[in-house]
Formats: C-alpha cells, sequence, structure tokens
DNA sequence: AGACAATGCGAGTCATAGCTCGCAAATTTA
DNA sequence: TAAATTTGCGAGCTATGACTCGCATTGTCT
C-alpha cells in the first residue's frame, strides 16, 4: 500500500542536523578565509575543513557566493546586535554620553572578528549578494536616525538625513581604520580615542554656543549615570 | 670585427612606442575593469581591447597583478594630484576656508573617474602590490599633516598625528561615499555636502571657546603616546 | 526486519584564465 | 641589400576551481 508521501517536512532532529552542519560550514569558511584569503578559499577546501564533502556543500549552498553571503550576513548580525544594544542602553543618556557609547560599541563591534572582517573589506568582490557587505551601514543609518530624531531638541543640524549619513559613515570609517589597520593606537588607549570621534561627531550635531546664534542655549550637561 | 655589444639601450623612437603601448594597454584596462569587472577582465579580454596580444602584453608587465596595480598607480596619481594643487593653492588661506578647498579637492579627485575607482574599491583585492589601493592615503596623510603643521596655531587638538588621521580618514570615507553611493546627493548641491563636512572637520580641530563637550569616557587612562 | 526515503560522499567533468614559446614582421646595422 | 636583433604575435599548455552525479550510508516507518 502507498504509504503517505514521504516528501513530508523533516524531522525536527534532522532540522537541528542540518542547521549544524550549516553551522560547521560557515564556521569553516571563516576559518579559511582568514587563513587563506579569498582566492585560497575553494569550495573544496572549505568542505574538506569541515569534515564534509563538497557534495555536501552544494546541498546547503547552491553557490560559492551563497556560501559566503551567508557568512557576511552571520558576520553582520552579530555586529548589529551591539549597536542594537548599545541603543537600548543609552536611550536616556545624554547626546554627548551617547554618542560616546555609541562610538564604543562601534569599536567592540569591528572587534567581534576583526581578521574576517578585515578579509571581507579587503578581498571579497562586492558582487550580486555580495554586495550585502555594505549593507550593514543601511540598517545602521537607520536605527542611528531613529535615536537621532528622538535627540532632535539637542541637534542643531537642518537635514537629520545628511547628518545621520554623515555620522555613520564617520563613525563606521573611522573605527574601521583603527581597528583594522592601526590597531596599536587602541592598544592601551581605546578611550582616547572614542573621546576624539565623540567629540568630533558631538561638535558636528551640537555645534558651540555662538557658533549657531542662540539655538542651543541651555547648555544642560547631565553627568554620565544619566539612565 | 666584433661590434659593440646591440644589447644598448633603446632608441629614442622605441621608447615612445613602448611608452605608448604601455599607456594603450593601461587606457584598456581601465575600460575593460570599468564594463566587465575585476573577474571578466581577463588578460586576453584587455590585450584584446587594447589591439595587441597577450604576448605583448606580458612583455610590459610580468602578471595581471603588475598592470593592474600599475592602473592604480596611475588612477592615485591623478587624485593625489589634484590635492597637492589645492594645498599649495590654499596655503595662505584661513583654516575654515582651507579645509573647505581641501573638501572639494577630495570630491573632484573622486569624480577622475568614478566609475573606475569603484571598482578598485569593490572589486579589486588587496593583495600583494595591490595592497598600495589603499596608500593613496599614506601620501595624503604626509602632505595634509604638513600643512595642519603649518596652521598649528589655529588647532587646539594636542595630538597632530591623531588629529590627521581622523581628518584624513573621515574626509576619504565621505566623499568616497558620497560620490560612489549617493550622487544624487550632490547633483545639484555638491556646495552644501562641503560645507556639511568643512564644518564637521572645523569644528573638530579648532572647537569653539568653552563649547568642548566633556567627553563620557569611563575607565579612561592617562596616556601619551600617539592614537 | 524490510523497504524506502533522505542525506552524505568524492572522484571526475567542464570551463576558464594566466601565462609561454616558437615563429613572423619590422627595424637597425654595416 | 643582407645579416642581426628587437618587437609583436596568438594558438595552445597547464593549472585550478566551481560544480555534478551516481553510489553508499544512515535513518524512518510499518
Amino acid at each position: 500500500m502507498a504509504r503517505a508521501i514521504p516528501t513530508t517536512p523533516r524531522k525536527s532532529a534532522t532540522q537541528k542536523r542540518s542547521q549544524a552542519m550549516v553551522e560547521t560550514l560557515l564556521d569553516a569558511t571563516a576559518r579559511v578565509l582568514t587563513r587563506e584569503g579569498y582566492d585560497r578559499a575553494s569550495t573544496n577546501r572549505i568542505a574538506a575543513t569541515a569534515g564534509v564533502s563538497v557534495g555536501s556543500l552544494y546541498q546547503y549552498f547552491p553557490n560559492k557566493e551563497a556560501l559566503v553571503a551567508a557568512l557576511v550576513a552571520r558576520h553582520n548580525r552579530q555586529m548589529l546586535e551591539l549597536l542594537r544594544d548599545a541603543l537600548k542602553e543609552v536611550a536616556s543618556f545624554d547626546l554627548a554620553t551617547a554618542i560616546g557609547e555609541l562610538v564604543r560599541a562601534a569599536v567592540d563591534a569591528h572587534l567581534v572578528d576583526s581578521a574576517l572582517h578585515r578579509i571581507f573589506a579587503e578581498q571579497v568582490p562586492r558582487l550580486g549578494q555580495l554586495a550585502k557587505i555594505d549593507a550593514l551601514q543601511q540598517e545602521t543609518f537607520l536605527m542611528v536616525r531613529a535615536y537621532l530624531e528622538e535627540r532632535r531638541a539637542e541637534i542643531s543640524v537642518p537635514d537629520l538625513d545628511s547628518a545621520t549619513a554623515i555620522c555613520v559613515t564617520a563613525v563606521e570609517a573611522l573605527t574601521h581604520e583603527f581597528v583594522i589597520n592601526r590597531p596599536e593606537a587602541l592598544d592601551g588607549d581605546r578611550d582616547r580615542f572614542i573621546g576624539e570621534v565623540t567629540r568630533l561627531i558631538v561638535g558636528y550635531l551640537r555645534p558651540a554656543d555662538g557658533a549657531t546664534p542662540r539655538v542651543a542655549a541651555p547648555r544642560r550637561r547631565a553627568r554620565t549615570g544619566g539612565l
């Protein structure tokens, strides 16, 4: 007798296995990428490193691009998570303190796996799905914009869109440059870097009294523990 | 009688021909790169586009990397030229005006061949000689640092090295982002962008009296060295 | 247990790209 | 003009890497 169609959704046990294999493959991809670079990261090598056959790899990812794109997505998710958390914590701080913590979060985000991050930035071609490497900033933009909107009163910049773009781009670039290419400058001194960048941004968003005629009259400098 | 060694330096006519061929090859490389992207830019295709044989190509460039590296060098030279000129013109201006003109020069530099610039940024892997893609900033750093040193009196930042790095990185990233990824934001409005960025930088270098926001820096460690 | 589906395997296929090498054309020297 | 040398050519060699496909193993259901 013909049984019910066996093409039924997979068992949860199997689903867990699949999930595990995907994770294993992504981990292997990350390892091979950081150790060998993008050019030498062939799908064969990745599969071998994962202790899996190429065939299996192609059961879970249709092509190499999809594999790398999935890794990029995972990495970006991890970085964004830190920023999201920071934005939550910072919601009620005054602007300067908040920006400081956000910059700190940006640094932490770049330290999540800086070696891998460098490979993404320097070697992975931004084509097709991989164009999403920069899309990190897309999401970041929206989150930061929402925050700045909340703090609108403390900001003396007319166009919030441009302002957000400028701040996000500047902080991202500076954090990237110092974490990836000048790590020695941060060694014992991370706070100094954070302070400088914070000053750059806060000075831009809320220019000093007198520079912008009587817009920001009351300067309430709530102390750090403002929560 | 044995003649003088024929391995004598080439004739000037021939040298011109060689020079011309090199230029032709670089032009073809640029065209293929922007039209097809880095992956599809095979040496065969480049040679064909140049109206030259692959063999000839390899007489002038030992490998593909060298070819692309030469193109990158040429492009960077063109961009740097604009900045150098701007720095000369600006030597006697006051800080704010000077920075404005320098930012304008940065925008112009990115417009030299923005399509090619994008390919370099997004697709050409930074490996071996090609690592020099970012080296543009190296030279820029020195030139800008020298200028800031001249204007030391107008600048209230302690460490000039950090300050230069921050300014150069920020301006480069912002210019790049807006020219390459948000050109519509500059269309009729280039001056507005330039003004914003200038304000960002000038406000950082020469913060208004009393407006220096207190930077919230928990666990701040006193230290002297550069960032 | 037995049968059938799902998952895993990896040697092998196919395509492409970097690069070479022997010959031809052009240019120079005497 | 004839020999010598440089420059240009492009078919083809070699290596490599993305991806496939038929078989083996594992797992599930009755």
